[in-house]
DNA sequence: TTGATTGCAAACCCTTTGCACTCAT
DNA sequence: ATGAGTGCAAAGGGTTTGCAATCAA
């Protein structure tokens, strides 16, 4: 996702694009793997040094609250923030040596949801699939010699 | 799972088999949806009044290490613990309004798996599913009228 | 101009640690 | 008898809140 596009989302909701938005937008924007408050407000720092850790906390909950961003949940840390683009769906695939993280259409996984609502009687509503790995450079890395 | 059996294993392992200890395997075994250390600790005052918070962590890092529970991460919380019967392989089926965890059989999982390691490139090792929908009794309340 | 937004500092909560006492073995 | 295990209290770390100053609109 575009930090422009972030950028006109919430100035379309109403909110101001203040330089400290601006920087958090900016680091979501650019990340490839979840970041947790505390990255994020780092690398933030690159691009508006005076951004405080606070506002990087309240940018990021404006951001989940619009759909800007998603929550991620890993086995390390819980409280990870990752571009939507990344999270759509719910459909992550980590690579569990360089953390990268990668979606993935859910293909014939309709068809095990209905089989888990006509077995257990449950109507499901929403579903949440992370798959840990490796990805190919890392495999090739792990199976060369690491 | 049984507590008897919680507390065989534990005792197995090496550990003793004390009365704060007691209370905290029998509130896990009684779980039927993930609990925080505090709700532990909680339920665990109605088994042994004296137990303490500490004792309800340490205790539940010592048996989540002997994979006795299994660390839970919902939307909500991101600390809670089940019993691994709940946790199994990470299927869990959730009920967003009773909040009850069932596990299920991940049927035509493998077949998904495999379609995303063919298009991704990935080697996927572990997967974690979690679905969230309505069991069947919170289905007839809020269909009836709720 | 005006009030939404910021950053600091302090409050807050959950979790972990240090230590003397207790209790399962 | 002995040291693993306990609970208290205090420390620790991450997150949230109150408020005067600042800045986007």
């Amino acid at each position: 996702m575009d930090e422009v596009i972030l950028a006109r989302e919430l100035s379309a909701a109403g909110y101001r694009l203040t330089q400290p938005r601006r920087a958090v937008l900016r680091v979501v924007a650019e990340a490839t793997c979840p970041l947790t408050p505390a990255e994020v407000h780092e690398q933030a720092q690159a691009h508006y040094p005076q951004v405080g850790l606070v506002t990087v906390y309240r940018t990021l909950e404006l951001l989940a609250g619009l759909a800007l961003v998603r929550r991620i949940h890993t086995e390390e840390g819980c409280h990870g923030y990752a571009p939507v683009a990344l999270g759509e769906a719910g459909h992550h695939l980590v690579c569990t040596s360089c953390h990268q993280v990668v979606e993935f259409p859910c293909t014939g996984l309709e068809e095990t949801l209905a089989e888990v609502e006509r077995l257990t009687g449950f109507s499901i509503h929403e579903h949440w699939l992370e798959l840990f790995g490796l990805c190919p450079a890392c495999q090739a890395k792990e199976g060369g010699g690491g």
